[in-house]
DNA sequence: TATGGTACGTACCGAGCGGTAACATAGCAA
DNA sequence: TTGCTATGTTACCGCTCGGTACGTACCATA
């Protein structure tokens, strides 16, 4: 008879439990903050069932990571695809969903920024799936900053690449009615700077 | 004979060593990623030494952020007294040095925010500091930005606070030419929307 | 030369860390 | 019945964590 009190009661394999559990703390308490011993407890699991699949903390917590990555792909592609062809709009929505995000009780930022600030390592496999995951993003607000075009579409994509890790920083310091409700707006006037002049 | 190798060789006491090694290994590791033996240990002095000059190592942790508080707040200042009486001029000269010290090699974004983000909990000592640090500095931007007579102060505040979160963050997950880069000119489209109109 | 304060070091504490070895058990499929 | 897979159980490893009880060298003053 388990005590599977935790996050993840309904899921089957113990490996499945592991995850969310770590998905709940890391995300909540940071990675560094998390002992393993934590972790499998409250999944109702013992240690070498994480370590049956997993390979160490590192390779939990970059699974965890890559979990956010594709979790985070979908918000914004759900924003593209419900404004399609229209790459300001498609912005607009997915920065006012995330300004509601950022007030939501519990809301502790991106999952990949909290783990390159907490591992500046080089090689770290938590940072390099964080790494990875804002170069693509950067990439894709300069290809949206392109389809608008905009007029400097990397000075664009770099201002709002900035607004957005601002929003994500921002809403752990202040709680609620920071800076973070103000991206929208923010955003639009960027790109009305952006697009002066042109269609 | 101690072997002060590290990073406060010059110091005289104890206590001064233990708090500049501090400050060096909790801005480039993270604090939770460093114990209190290894700093010690850079300082050339013992346990002991730091837990009489300091209640625990949170403790210690806090008063690395209140060095950090003050050294930023002279930074700022220093931009202000440069371009007396001109607010914009101000914050233009402030985000420019900013954007080259956030391309210095060793540059690991804002100790206060980094905290913040590794002490997620209410009433750690830490974080405490951290967000009287980014209300403050909240405060100074929206009075900036009546000075400047802009439409609506406390949206391009928290537009510019967002900017500034936004290159700390950035400038640890790009080495060298990630948006950090372009937080000046950005931050100028910004405050021309803001004053749109006026004088 | 005795006294007292300051500054510091030696040696230790219990607890937790990430990780592993050895073995038991339950369920299911051939 | 056999064997495979997934899981749990128990006990352990070496190490590091933050923190402390206690002893000592030094130095100024009397």
């Amino acid at each position: 008879m388990n005590a599977r009190s935790g996050a993840a009661a309904g899921s089957t394999t113990a490996a499945d439990r592991i995850r969310a559990t770590a998905t709940h703390l890391f995300y909540r308490d940071g990675i560094r903050a998390v002992g393993v011993d934590e972790i499998v407890r409250q999944a109702g699991a013992t240690k070498p069932s994480l370590y049956r699949s997993f390979p160490s903390k590192d390779e939990l917590a970059a699974a965890y990571l890559r979990d956010w990555d594709r979790a985070f792909w979908q918000r914004f592609d759900a924003a593209v695809a419900a404004r399609a062809g229209n790459p300001r709009a498609q912005l607009r929505l997915f920065l006012r969903r995330l300004s509601q995000r950022t007030r939501q009780a519990g809301y502790r930022g991106c999952a990949l920024t909290n783990a390159a600030i907490e591992y500046p390592e080089a090689g770290h496999p938590a940072r390099r799936v964080a790494v990875a995951h804002k170069r693509k993003l950067r990439r894709r607000l300069t290809q949206m900053a392109s389809a608008m075009d905009a007029r400097q579409p990397r000075l664009l994509a770099d201002g709002l690449a900035l607004l957005i890790e601002g929003a994500y920083a921002s809403s752990q310091l202040f709680r609620g009615d920071g800076p973070a409700r103000a991206i929208a707006r923010v955003a639009d006037q960027l790109i009305d700077a952006a697009m002066r002049g042109r269609g």
